[in-house]
DNA sequence: TATTGTTAGTGTTCACAGTACACTAAGAAG
DNA sequence: CTTCTTAGTGTACTGTGAACACTAACAATA
């Protein structure tokens, strides 16, 4: 900043917004991939994203090209990292500021807007070959991912309002691609005290129905 | 990046990087200061920082800035967050990616360029009122290394090659604001194999010497 | 209505890591 | 040789993570 009274002798980069948008589904962890209809990286794989306005913060484009790769607001979104490498657009300096979002299974409907007709989820372990540096990107944000569950509450973002124990175990387990033990993950949950008892189960098939839990946001 | 074939089209904003620089110094957390000269914020206090050059990545940007200001190369350097609110800077549309380094006290002769001649440590526990919204990035900084120093080993990077177990100790103390036990510190330290014992020790004053060791990168 | 199949749900033991805590060792100064 | 100051060391306790197997509740069907 000790310069930026020299602003104008600068040429300046382009800065855009690359979403790491991920759900759950199909017993995978899926990112949102859209298909590049123009050169470079033609007909490739690439994550959403787009340019960031004049006059709205990083964070909001990263809300307004969720909203409208997918629909929804309102979701987990928190910055991953910078990528600005030159070289890493053909076409000239873009700087790319990437975001994860997390969305649950009931928000998966995809409005595909006009620049994303060819939108779909792709299994973030083995994703197509990807456009730009779109490969490093997602696989910092399955490592982020990773390390936040650990420690934080995210995987909640992942379940619907309402969930059981073993939904939220298998959500671990496909984020850490390894089992986890059943009364351990239980044992631990509950004593972190951030889920709550409802008075209500979910029968679905031929065996015990689960009992419902709901996160309780502090 | 799906609509990145629309570059032209798009106002673009300025990028500079901006350093959070500390170090260990007068038994406290230092972090260089730059004192603006120009309009906004003039005379207040502000981190070091500059535009990226149109064909340089992001990290070296801010790694000649950082030799720029302080004379130093080859230092533990990290992309913190990239800051990007409209408004940030009075004059337009700064978008700042923020980096940390560390450099110990065999490092700290300050050759303050040019635009930095009014560089000086500062605490970063009670740092001046700081230009634009760089108290927020020194505050992000300073829980960033908290956090690593529990993690990783960047503790060794504030220290010169040889050092003493209560000199570490001391960083620690100094970085987390709390006293730390000398026995469990010890234990802890040693048993991560992370550092090696010297054949050498150093006497500092009227009382027993001190065993040196060595950080050993594997 | 009894049996089978399937997922839900529950406790204890063990290993390890973090924490609390107090004395001796080695040098310099006087 | 006494005093002062920092270096250096071990043990007991507590809490946390990991391993591990059986019963409970329902639907389907024989």
């Amino acid at each position: 900043m000790s310069k930026a009274e020299k602003t104008k002798d600068y040429p300046r980069p382009s800065v855009t917004v690359d979403l790491v948008i991920l759900t759950i589904a199909e017993d995978d962890l899926k990112v949102l991939l859209v298909r590049r209809r123009q050169e470079p990286f033609k007909n490739r794989w690439a994550l959403p994203g787009g340019f960031v306005e004049i006059d709205e913060s990083l964070e909001a484009a990263a809300a307004r090209e969720l909203e409208e790769e997918t629909g929804v607001r309102d979701v987990y979104l928190e910055q991953l990292y910078t990528f600005g490498d030159p070289g890493r657009d053909p076409r000239g300096r873009v700087i790319s500021v990437a975001y994860f979002a997390l969305i649950n299974a009931e928000q998966q409907h995809i409005v595909a807007a006009d620049d994303a007709a060819d939108a779909a989820w792709h299994s973030v372990f083995k994703p197509p070959k990807l456009a730009f540096d779109h490969a490093q990107v997602l696989e910092y944000a399955v490592w982020r991912l990773r390390n936040k569950l650990e420690w934080t509450t995210v995987g909640y973002e992942l379940l619907p309002k309402k969930f059981t124990l073993s939904e939220l175990q298998r959500v671990y387990e496909i984020i850490l691609q390894r089992p986890v033990d059943k009364r351990n993950f239980r044992k631990k949950i509950l004593a972190q005290g951030r889920i709550r008892e409802l008075q209500e189960t979910r029968a679905d098939g031929a065996h015990r129905p689960a009992r419902l839990y709901t996160f309780r946001k502090s």
